[in-house]
DNA sequence: CCTGAGCATGCAGTCGTTTGCAAGACACCG
DNA sequence: CGGTGTCTTGCAAACGACTGCATGCTCAGG
């Protein structure tokens, strides 16, 4: 009986240490055992082990564990066609919204030996659908999307075929699948309470882009909570983009005519464009106008003034929306679930009792 | 001639939706150009395309797109065992340092075909081991390491196996492996130069932990140039982590005594502990201690008061890492090489002329 | 016209697993 | 004692692409 390994790779790089021993496979187990691979195969899948004898099971898994066999995922993946792996679609890990929820679907993949295969897109319609293609193409078992628009015709295409798939964050109208958010709503009602109690009454929002939900849904939750306090809903500048120049040209349209006592920005940045705005408008904050931000991203309670915002829970929502898919995947809960985690208020210095 | 592809996904889910075509293979694109599927994978193929005959390429590459064909990586990996994937070993992504690297790192590799598999090894020797090991499994092609302790054991044994890797931000001693990495020496010495230009004389250094390079480095680097300067270069305290309550718990030590007129810290997170350990000891930035951060991590310009920092190009850190990676894996360049890139000193209101 | 070179293509095995099918072993029951 | 199960295991065919070798063709040179 002859090897059937090639040495040639002797030849090719004759001068590489100790011939890196080439990792053992299902064949090597099950020969060393005195199994046929199928058996061995069998032996090593949780599912099937009921298939074999108690005692070989223990045989095989000895003689594995002595070989220090590991399976190749990767002929796994072409014999099923499943690979372990999801598709992680963000608009742009520099933005620190986004990494704690990447690092709570990482962390909650990893516990079920699943991968993530993570890819930012700068919110470009092109860019998501060329990354999503390559994906598919990898063969991942399904999608975790974080940027999913209002309305997005690759999102609705996608989940019409049938592809496993969770947003997290933003969610898509009128859509048969699973979604993990925070509550904004109620935390912009619990804005609103805040600054009312304080004794605002003349209170504006620098709005997210109304493609995205979380733009759409704290605009409508801000216009009902201002309604539910009788105050007037209509303060609104709409910025273009989650980014401190958006934030800083909206408020500054804001702030051309009387400025409001208080403004609830879409998020962080935002809301740190709307500090540029007031700073250059001879305005202090909170003096003269409070500002509230979402998110409560790291550092913003190091700003000045501490910036008072929403926290939503990031890691954990990355956690669920893992959760969420690998139910989806494993067969149970095949059915579509909404999720939104509690958030909540963080009062800082940068809200106060209106001067007017 | 029969159809090869069972039907029984029909009955599997007779529910579902107009029957998902299944991707079509090269044994497909090969019978509708009318050629053998090893025709079509040399005509296909870049390197192989000079095999077979113009006019055939053509025809092949034309059935293909208008099939909508893409390689299956899967089975290429299997055949080829390379799988066009790297592994990336960060500490912590919710660490604002590495964002920007990772998205460096995964732009520059997209750019080449490759994809990123990014784990979080929270500086844990199990954990990065695990997550190595996992990758491998995973048929990575090489990894970019940015978890490497000054005296890596992991990472020497990898590279003694000739397994393909780059360190990024953080260097291992030595050690026959490429280095991507920002020039810390010539970073603290302009700090440095800096504070001295400003009338600083009593300068501390706040260190990092020096398990990692980038502390021992930076450490080196203080003591050189203060001795350059003809200071006393033993006002040192080492922090056991990069975080902000590392920072305080060592300013704090640093404070028991006669306070210096100026603290270089470690990195940011380092300079924010400092900022605090400052406020309870009731001395103020930069009136009664000028203090230095590392990184110039994002909104510390926002910071009260605004951090002097050393600006580390991170993202070009990423890309380049990948870059030197690729053509290690491509066979060019096989020999190990360390790049420094330059930084540069952002000045802002955390550092004044000292008050004594 | 024959031969050999050179090009273009086909053949078939292989990468490492999984899995439907079948066969052998054994026990049990009528 | 033969038939019918139940277990356990082996056989072999996939999954989709790559690649060494063989084959057939064309064409030039002698």
């Amino acid at each position: 009986m002859t090897s059937r390994r090639p040495t040639a790779n002797f030849s090719a790089s004759p001068h590489t240490l100790p011939a890196v021993a080439p990792r053992p496979t299902l064949r090597d187990v099950a020969t060393a055992a005195g199994v046929h691979p199928a058996t061995a195969s069998r032996a090593l899948n949780e599912a099937t082990r009921v298939l074999v004898r108690p005692a070989t099971v223990e045989r095989v898994r000895e003689v594995a564990a002595a070989l220090g066999y590991q399976v190749n995922p990767i002929a796994r993946s072409l014999k099923t066609s499943r690979s372990e792996t999801v598709g992680v679609l963000v608009p742009d890990l520099t933005n620190p919204l986004f990494p704690p929820i990447v690092r709570g679907i990482e962390d909650a993949l990893a516990e079920a030996g699943y991968t993530a295969l993570t890819a930012n897109t700068d919110n470009d319609p092109a860019r998501t659908a060329s990354s999503f293609a390559v994906m598919q193409a990898r063969q991942v078992d399904g999608f975790i999307i974080a940027t999913a628009l209002l309305d997005d015709p690759l999102v609705h295409e996608a989940a019409q075929r049938g592809v496993p798939m969770v947003l997290v964050n933003r969610q898509t109208e009128h859509l048969d699948a699973s979604v993990v958010a925070g509550d904004d709503a109620t935390g912009i009602a619990r804005t609103i309470d805040h600054l009312v109690e304080l004794g605002h009454r003349d209170i504006a929002h620098v709005a997210g882009p109304l493609t995205v939900s979380t733009g759409a849904v704290r605009l409508r939750a801000f216009r009902s909570a201002m309604q539910h306090h009788g105050l007037p809903d209509d303060r609104i500048v709409v910025a273009d983009s989650y980014s401190e120049a958006a934030g800083r040209t909206a408020a500054l349209e804001l702030l051309a005519g009387q400025p409001p006592t208080a403004v609830v920005a879409g998020n962080d940045l935002l809301a740190i464009g709307c500090y540029d705005a007031l700073e250059e408008s001879g305005l202090r904050c909170p003096d003269d106008v409070s500002v509230v931000g979402f998110n409560d991203m790291p550092l913003v309670s190091r700003l000045r003034p501490p910036l008072t915002s929403v926290r939503v829970p990031q890691y954990e929502l990355g956690v669920e929306a893992a959760r969420l898919l690998l139910d989806r995947l494993s067969g149970r809960t095949p059915t579509a679930r909404v999720v939104l985690l509690p958030v909540s208020l963080v009062v800082r210095g940068s809200t106060a009792p209106p001067s007017r």
